[in-house]
DNA sequence: AAGTCGGGGAG
DNA sequence: CTCCCAGACTT
């Protein structure tokens, strides 16, 4: 078979290369599978990395609330929260969290708006709504007990191959592997496994690797080690591998590959966006209450942060002026927004996007021959009653700005 | 296979 | 700034 790659590796000069160009010209010149060592088909080489990791974490262990009490619905909410998220970002929430949802039937009872307020600063709000949708499915369908079967669990919101397999392992022991952003990077580590750990072949591989590793007894045990000490020795940078227990057996420690295992995966193509935020105050004559009252919605399905509220705020598309930007919006909204002085701009982060956020005061007033009333989602809030309302980061900072103005005045 | 979805920790 | 985090889901 022809090589359909057009560009020789062969004709790169050395000069170019980085160090992780070098690894790969490695092994393409030595004819080596890109995917893996074979030292992981003996019994042996497996029997040895699992002394080695599990004796380690019985001493290095984290103390975490999910692990001293670990029944189905703790873990399970514990990995949820955990999806994308560090273990220390996540605790404070948790224990609030099982405090105010101690079952699933208590999850279940409570107002989406409810679980979404506990969830408020954790991101990835769909977590939320799916674990709500998840618990009154159980409440329905499973008796309110957490099913024991995987294809039961998997079968939930919000549930996928990884997260079925650590709540079925963790809390019930049963033998099912688990691959996520800790163990794709230590056991690619373990077997040698050059390129990234995204690739099709590499996923597959790295599913296969986990599964050929569980012990019988206890695979919840090694599961939560491999993941811990991928997070805390086998770390992306600088990994400790003098202090590492199963440096003997690493593949990428013996040829000297930590710093180019995993490959490095494509970088994030960051965005530049300016949006807009309006803050528009009730006027006196619409009603007769003695605090100000501001306009926000509950955003709809489909859109960012769906589920919570949010002040009136471009999104989708740019606008150069904050006179265009209400314009622009004025048509969704169904009345007409004039905007007014900038009260703050703040900058934030939303996946790929790096957002420049103006704030601006704004009047507003219906469409010529409209009456005046608040359409459908949207709706006026004083400040208290917006501190209950679950919203992104940024627009409780909009809330905080506009308490400190109100104090002031 | 690629995009989307948040926010923070840490180098 | 950057990368990464106990991923799932849609297109």
């Amino acid at each position: 078979m022809l090589p359909t790659n057009s560009e020789p590796t062969k004709d790169i000069t050395t000069k170019c290369l980085s160090k992780s160009d070098h690894a790969l010209v490695a092994w393409r010149e030595s004819n080596e599978s890109p995917l893996h060592g074979e030292c992981w088909t003996s019994s042996k080489w497996r029997a040895s990395v699992r002394r080695g990791l599990l004796g380690w974490f019985k001493k290095e262990s984290r103390d975490l609330p999910w692990r001293s009490d670990s029944t189905p619905y703790r873990v399970w909410v514990s990995e949820i929260m955990l999806q994308q998220t560090q273990v220390a970002t996540v605790v404070e929430y948790y224990h609030r969290f099982m405090d105010s949802f101690p079952t699933i039937h208590a999850l279940a009872e409570a107002s989406e708006q409810e679980v979404l307020a506990h969830w408020e600063g954790l991101g990835y709000y769909r977590r939320a709504r799916s674990l709500h949708a998840a618990a009154r499915v159980i409440v329905e369908q499973h008796d309110a007990k957490f099913p024991c079967s995987y294809e039961e669990v998997i079968a939930l919101p919000g549930i996928g191959r990884y997260t079925a397999g650590a709540i079925l392992s963790i809390s019930q022991g049963q033998r099912l592997p688990i691959l996520e952003g800790n163990t794709q990077r230590v056991f690619s580590r373990w077997i040698g496994m050059r390129g990234p750990v995204t690739d099709r072949a590499a996923t597959k591989l790295l599913w296969k690797f986990a599964e050929a590793m569980l012990p019988t007894r206890n695979p919840g045990n090694f599961n939560q080690a491999a993941m811990e000490i991928g997070a805390l020795l086998c770390r992306p940078t600088e990994p400790d591998c003098k202090g590492c227990p199963v440096a003997s057996s690493c593949e990428a420690n013996r040829l000297g590959l930590q710093g180019e295992i995993p490959g490095k995966v494509k970088k994030v193509v960051y965005e530049d966006r300016r949006e807009f935020a309006f803050v528009i105050k009730e006027k006196p004559s619409d009603s007769t209450i003695d605090s100000s009252r501001y306009l926000v919605r509950l955003l709809p399905e489909g859109v960012r942060w769906a589920g919570l509220w949010d002040f009136p705020r471009t999104t989708e598309q740019s606008y150069e002026s904050a006179l265009k930007a209400g314009h622009g919006l004025s048509a969704e909204l169904g009345f007409m927004i004039v905007p007014g002085e900038k009260l703050a701009s703040l900058r934030h982060a939303v996946t790929r996007f790096r957002i420049d956020l103006q704030i601006h005061e704004s009047d507003y007033r219906p469409f010529p021959g409209d009456s005046w009333r608040v359409p459908k989602p949207w709706k006026f809030a004083t400040v208290t009653e917006l501190d209950n309302l679950p919203m992104s980061v940024s627009g409780r900072k909009i809330v905080d700005r506009i308490r400190k103005q109100e104090s002031n005045s």
